[in-house]
DNA sequence: AAGAAACATTTTATGTTTAAAATATCTAAT
DNA sequence: ATTAGATATTTTAAACATAAAATGTTTCTT
C-alpha cells in the first residue's frame, strides 16, 4: 500500500477527530465564561439591590421604551416564554416596579410600563450593572473586541439557521 | 480655557463611554450565542432522546470516571448544589441509567455509576452531542479558534479573580 | 470514651423556567 | 350576525435550582 494514502486518510481523520475536540473545548470554555459572568451578576443585583437577573431583565427592556411594551412583547424581546413573564411582571407589579394597565382599544393586551419608583430604581441598577459588565469584559483591546464580536456574530448568524 | 485641554477631557470621557457600551454589547452577544446554542441542545435532546441537559451533564460525569463519583464530587463538577444532584440522581436511579450503591469503608457517602444500559444510552447521546456541537462552532478556521480560545482564557482567569 | 466539629447526603421551602391547557378577546369570511 | 380561527394573557404541572434545616457518619480533641 502506498504510505502517502495511508498517511494522508490518517491524518484526514485525526484531524476531524481533532476539530471535534475543538469545538467542545470551545464550547465548554464559552459556556463556563458566560456562567462565570452570569452568576457574578446574579450574585451582585442580590447582595446590592435585592432584585434577581430576570426582574432587571424585564426592567431593563420597560426602560429602553418609555411608551410601554405588552406581555407578548416582553417575552419576545426576553426570548422567554409568556407564562414566565406573566409570573415575573405579577411581582414587581406587587412591589410597584411597573404597572400594567388596559389598551384602550384592545382589551386582550396590556400596556406595561415602570413607575416612577421603577424608573428611580432602574437608573440606579443600571450604572452599576454596567461597571460590574466593564470588570469582567473590560480587559480586551479593541481589536480583540472587534474580533470577537465578528467571531461571535458568525456564530449567531451559522446557529440561527440551523433548523431544529 | 486652553482647547487642547478640553479636547484631551472630552475624548477621555468620550473613550470610556465608548468602552463601557462595548463591554455591553460584548457581553450581550456572548450571551445571545451561549443561550442559542444550549437551547439548540437542549431542543435536540429533548426531541431525539426525550433526556434534559442537567440529566445528560450528570451522565457525562460519571462516563468520565467508570469508578463512579460521590454526590458530592458530582455538585463539584457540575457547579450546582447538592440538593439539585440529589433530585435529578433520584430520576436518573428511576430510570435505571444510574446506581447509587454504599462505599464500603465509608456509610456517609454512595458511590454513583451509570448502570450497562446507562453507558449505551450515553454513548449513543455523546456521539449525536459532538455533531450537534461541530454544527454550532465547527465552522471557524484553527487561528480564530486559538483566539478565541485564548480571549476566554483571559476573561475566564480574570472573571474568576473578583471577589462577590 | 465523650463531646465537638466536620462531612455527605437528603429533605424542605421557595423561586424560576418551560410547555401546554384554559380563558378571553379580536378579526374576518360568510 | 355568526362563527371559525388567530391572538394575548394567565394558569397549571413538571423539571430544575438554591439555601437552609435535618439526619446520620466520621474524625479530632481532650
Amino acid at each position: 500500500m502506498d504510505p502517502s494514502i495511508a498517511q494522508l486518510s490518517l491524518d484526514h481523520e485525526s484531524r476531524i477527530e481533532h476539530d471535534d475536540h475543538q469545538a467542545i473545548r470551545l464550547w465548554l470554555r464559552l459556556l463556563t465564561c458566560t456562567n462565570l459572568i452570569e452568576r457574578h451578576l446574579r450574585n451582585r443585583l442580590r447582595s446590592e439591590f435585592d432584585i434577581t437577573l430576570p426582574r432587571f431583565d424585564l426592567m431593563a427592556q420597560l426602560a429602553r421604551e418609555p411608551e410601554g411594551l405588552t406581555m407578548g412583547d416582553l417575552s419576545q424581546r426576553m426570548m422567554v416564554s409568556g407564562g414566565n413573564v406573566s409570573g415575573i411582571a405579577t411581582q414587581l407589579e406587587k412591589e410597584g416596579l411597573i404597572s400594567r394597565e388596559p389598551v384602550p382599544g384592545n382589551r386582550r393586551a396590556f400596556c406595561v410600563t415602570l413607575t416612577a419608583a421603577g424608573h428611580k430604581r432602574f437608573a440606579e441598577m443600571a450604572t452599576a450593572h454596567e461597571g460590574w459588565i466593564v470588570d469582567c469584559l473590560g480587559e480586551l483591546s479593541d481589536s480583540e473586541y472587534e474580533h470577537m464580536m465578528a467571531m461571535l456574530k458568525d456564530i449567531k448568524t451559522g446557529v440561527s439557521a440551523i433548523k431544529d
